[in-house]
DNA sequence: GTAACCTAGCATACTTAGTAAACTGTCCGT
DNA sequence: ACGGACAGTTTACTAAGTATGCTAGGTTAC
């Protein structure tokens, strides 16, 4: 038994404790933010002391992407594969989009995790015991997947235009450059998404919806 | 007149050299070999060199994300848009595999460059030409581009898995872990993927058909 | 023709990263 | 009491981006 009853005036290091305050940190300040000085200032530690606990940055961030991914909604095999697949796909994005960072990661980890793992198999087991060919469920599992990504990395990069408010000087500011005149179709475009009634959620479910009822032809040859 | 028609060792850096070579030396030793000592000794040049060309790495960063974007290729208004858009997902995806390091490039830039407003705008003016609606083009938009970028975030990220010709250590070494008995649809589905009918790049077409026959029939409301 | 000056490239040096190596102090079992 | 295990620290090395000031060669103004 440790004796721990007198005022802590700092828990222990620990290997999740320092994942844990990775994410915050990377949430607060950014992904650059994230340094081992930083990280351990955070714990109320020297830089070095995170290394008893990681092996490296490296397995930091391996461990901060285990973490985002574990925090997606993963389908039960029970579950339609239909109402599953956009659940998981709305968590994904959910996920992703509160830390808009992570996105950055996942390209960069060579290796799948425990958490990715699961979270695939999860997704193949549910679309399999629904009676979907190996084929079409790798094709919805890419498609899918494909989706959510290049969603979230769009959002984020094109952030500046479309989750400034309207009005905002960032949104005029792109549209008043001179050279905007040489892309009408872009200020048509932005013009619309700065209304009132556009919404990238919408945008998002709106073709969540169009792939899956796609799919859903593509798995159901003949049957309607 | 500049005279120039003696043996120059070296031509003369200018902004294009710099950004050209920054992509190749990104190309051959991957984006984190892309440091401004590197790049200038690549260019016979010291770092600080660099800095009377691009104002600084960021700069690099963005003409280098602009000098990608700028390979893709743009349709113009008269050819059909489904072939259009076909054409110009396959170049991207080809554009952005061939640099696979630029994909996480394009989330870390906050603003547009000419390139990229020209290629949106060129994507939409096809769209719009083609008597699609605003918001049906704004749709098709999202959905191809999310699809396309997020289809090279998982080539790349499931590239120790699906790029390693059947039977090689990474494949097995994926399949050989004893964690994998925990999750048989992964190992199903990469077993699968290791036939030598399956292809990432089919897998891209499938998907990208199922998309443009999809938006298709959703901006064609009754024909067809 | 020469003096002022512009400019590309260079040398130096400062700051912040990641992290190796060796040290310190505490606590626990013998 | 002692010895080791182990959490955390100190110091220091390397590499990155870049501010600052220098130099040399060419250009331009008189």
């Amino acid at each position: 038994m440790t004796t721990r009853d007198d005022s802590s005036p700092r828990p222990p290091l620990t290997t999740d404790r320092v994942l844990r305050a990775a994410v915050d940190l990377a949430d607060r300040d950014g992904l650059s933010a994230l340094t081992m000085r930083r990280l351990g200032s955070e714990l109320g530690v020297e830089a070095m002391s995170l290394y008893k606990h990681v092996a490296n940055k490296e397995a930091i961030l391996d461990g901060v992407v285990e973490h985002i991914v574990g925090q997606i909604e993963i389908p039960d095999e029970e579950t339609p594969w239909k109402e599953a697949m956009r659940r998981r796909a709305v968590s994904a994005r959910q996920v992703l989009a509160d830390h808009s960072w992570a996105i950055g990661l996942l390209e960069t980890r060579g290796s799948m995790g425990q958490a990715t793992m699961r979270y695939l198999d999860a997704i193949l087991g549910n679309l399999r015991s629904a009676g979907i060919s190996l084929e079409n469920a790798v094709h919805a599992f890419w498609l899918l997947d494909s989706y959510v990504y290049g969603h979230v990395i769009q959002e984020t990069s094109l952030s500046p235009v479309s989750t400034s408010p309207p009005g905002t000087q960032s949104t005029a500011g792109l549209l008043e450059q001179a050279t905007m005149a040489e892309y009408p179709n872009l200020v048509e475009v932005a013009e619309h998404a700065m209304g009132s009634e556009y919404s990238v959620d919408r945008e998002f479910q709106y073709g969540l919806d169009l792939i899956l009822d796609a799919l859903e032809q593509a798995a159901t040859p003949a049957a309607g």
